[in-house]
RNA sequence: GGACGGGUGGCCUAGUCAGGAUAUGGCAGCAGCCUCCUAAGCUGCAGGCCGAGGGUUCGAAUCCCUCCCCGUUCGCCA
């Protein structure tokens, strides 16, 4: 692939065969080393007792047997390590050559034809999206961006329960309130004009016996197949998510595709789900007549092992729902990944159990992530106490805003509002997705719009750095000659730009999208220190060299950026 | 009570899966750096019993055991 990955495989062969050379073929890791100027390095502690020698002994002879050759351009042993460094010359060639000449796709891994589904955000549509909810589309859509440059076909959905108490609650609620009662939130949205009869109508219903009693039987007659019910529920449903959509178009994230959760009663497969169900070995039945499939033996922990696929009544769950809604992702795609919030872990495992009680090969793969929560506490769009995405990002532009201001006074109004919401909405899509999903998250604003150090907008600025050094640069040839390029700033940075696709491998194919910001920081980072030592337009002869390598951490700046679902701003 | 996840300088965080050399980076703090390509930047200083204790190992933030703290969950809810 790229040149990173050719030294590590010359490093690996090298290794080998020395070690075949002194008649010992046992195994050993490659890794960096953390300490010293080497790029990669074996240590030989293992090595030790099947070799009978110690390690120190071990590095020193490997390091004799092995020769420079290729990108290996120096080989040395150190404290039981045998330590190889890069070719920089190789290096330099190769990394700018082939960014030059791939441009956008540089960091793009080969076509797999694998395709994956990416299930996200999935929220239901009672209210506006909060920031602790913010983490599922932003996690989800920064991994399928990741999951596409890894060569796959991604397809990414959102599953819309517009089934249940609480659609049905908010439906009674828009029905029956009338509209000058409840106070109107100020923002001229669906989701949050709804989302006031929605708190009113859960109030109501706990206050007033005779409204619990209307929701109930609402909800009764939407069991019973009501077209009528299901119709307004549904409809509401989809005012509602109009308002989530622009949210989510907002932080730049648009899903290819919404699947109703009403669908799968509405076209009898969830049916076909229960009555599958019923025939297996697994399945039972209570005194009252609800159905359930006994998962102890697939290792379900707690007091009750049973899980239960449809009510005493006979009507189906939210979670033999999901049953079929999961065949049905299976019949399109070969990976199916949920992005889900931590609170669905019990669900997801009985859901993936019942799968392969019925026969499915395929399972999804969940992804989970832990509860965002204020200073104060839990947040709850019932009760109140949240901070919604939508004042977060209006908060994130303002301050964006304020900061342009202050240092630019050539910028037209409009072109400052725009940069505005790029680096606001970047700023946020960074912090959301820097931190390791399983982390416990507390939102703060302080946190949320910092703009300095380990940020989306330090990025961005490397980026409309870069851009504005080559506009004030004009034409210029490109130039990957090493022999102009040995500064260690230099060399420091064309290493980093080096690890892309290994980074974006490692983001899509194992889930780790924390790593990908880390990355973006690291090149930002070794920009700024390469343009704090070492000029640029006025370096002569070097200057073209030195241009091309700012080109070159341009393009990959953007590429990163890019599967971050963060903009590029060319000026800020 | 059981299950699952988290605990790393004042605060946030990487590294834990695949044990290795001097634990990553940032915020806040202190001291420097704009007659020079965008100072949303750079340099330096200071700050750590990696939750606690035991064990395995030549070697443990990383593996094993016990315990503590935080979160989630254990519905004929979604």
């Amino acid at each position: 692939m790229g040149i990173a990955d050719d030294f590590r495989n010359e490093v690996e062969i090298a290794t080998r065969n020395a070690l075949a050379e002194s008649g010992s073929e046992v195994d050993f890791i490659i890794e960096v080393p953390s300490v010293g100027d080497a790029d990669l390095a074996v240590p030989c502690f293992n090595l030790a007792k099947t070799m009978r020698k110690s390690p120190k002994d071990i590095a020193e002879k490997l390091a004799g047997m092995i020769r420079p050759s290729g990108s290996i351009s120096a080989v040395s042993s150190m404290n039981g390590y045998v330590n190889f460094s890069i070719d920089r010359g190789v290096l330099v060639t190769e990394t700018l050559n082939e960014i030059l000449a791939k441009g956008d796709g540089y960091g793009r891994l080969p076509p797999t034809g694998v395709r994956v589904n990416v299930e996200h955000t999935s929220t239901n549509p009672t209210g506006p999206i909060h920031v602790g909810r913010a983490r599922n589309p932003i996690i989800g859509d920064t991994l399928a961006r990741c999951l596409k440059m890894c060569g796959n076909e991604v397809v990414t959905e959102y599953y819309v329960n517009d089934v249940g108490k609480q659609v049905v609650i908010l439906t009674w609620g828009v029905e029956n309130i009338p509209k000058g009662s409840v106070e109107e939130e100020e923002r001229d949205k669906t989701d949050h004009k709804l989302v006031a009869y929605y708190r009113k109508a859960n109030k109501m219903m706990e206050e007033d016996p005779a409204v619990a009693e209307q929701i109930s039987d609402m909800l009764r007659r939407f069991e019973a197949g009501d077209q009528e019910v299901i119709g307004s529920v549904r409809h509401t449903a989809q005012i509602m998510l109009e308002g989530l959509k622009e949210s989510l178009a907002n932080i730049n994230v648009a899903l290819d595709r919404y699947t109703w959760e009403s669908d799968f009663i509405a076209d009898g497969s969830a049916a076909s789900v229960v009555s599958r169900m019923k025939r297996t070995d697994y399945a039972g039945q209570t005194e009252d007549g609800s159905w359930y499939v006994d998962l102890a033996e697939f290792g379900v922990n707690g007091k009750n092992t049973k899980f239960t696929f449809t009510r005493s009544d006979g009507t189906t769950l939210y979670t033999t729902r999901d049953i079929a809604y999961h065949m049905s992702k299976f019949s399109r795609s070969d990976r199916v990944i949920d992005v889900l919030g931590e609170d669905q872990k019990l669900g997801s495992q009985q859901l993936t159990y019942a799968l392969r009680i019925l026969g499915c090969v395929m399972e999804p793969e969940p992804m989970f992530y832990a509860f965002v929560s204020l200073p104060e506490g839990k947040m709850s769009t019932r009760k109140g106490v949240v901070v919604y995405l939508d004042d977060l990002i209006d908060e994130a532009v303002e301050r964006a805003y304020e900061e342009i201001r202050s240092r630019r006074d050539d910028m037209s109004e409009e072109r400052m509002r725009e940069t505005a919401r790029v680096i606001g909405v970047g700023a946020i899509r960074y912090n959301v997705v820097r931190v390791q999903p399983e982390k416990q998250f507390v939102f703060t604003w302080k946190e949320a719009l910092n703009f300095d150090g380990n940020s989306g907008p330090y990025l961005q600025y490397v980026h409309a750095r870069a851009c504005s050094m080559l506009r004030k640069a004009g034409d210029f040839e490109r130039d990957a000659d090493p022999s102009k390029l040995t500064d260690e700033y230099e060399i420091k940075l064309v290493k980093v730009l080096s690890k892309f696709s290994s980074v974006i491998a490692e983001a899509g194919n194992q889930k780790r999208v924390h790593v990908l910001p880390a990355y973006g920081h690291e090149v930002a980072s070794a920009f700024n220190q390469f343009y704090a030592a070492v000029p640029v337009l006025s370096s002569g002869a070097s200057a073209n060299a030195r241009l091309t390598l700012v080109e070159c951490s341009k393009i990959v700046l953007r590429n990163v950026l890019e599967c971050l679902g963060m903009g590029a701003p060319e000026e800020m």
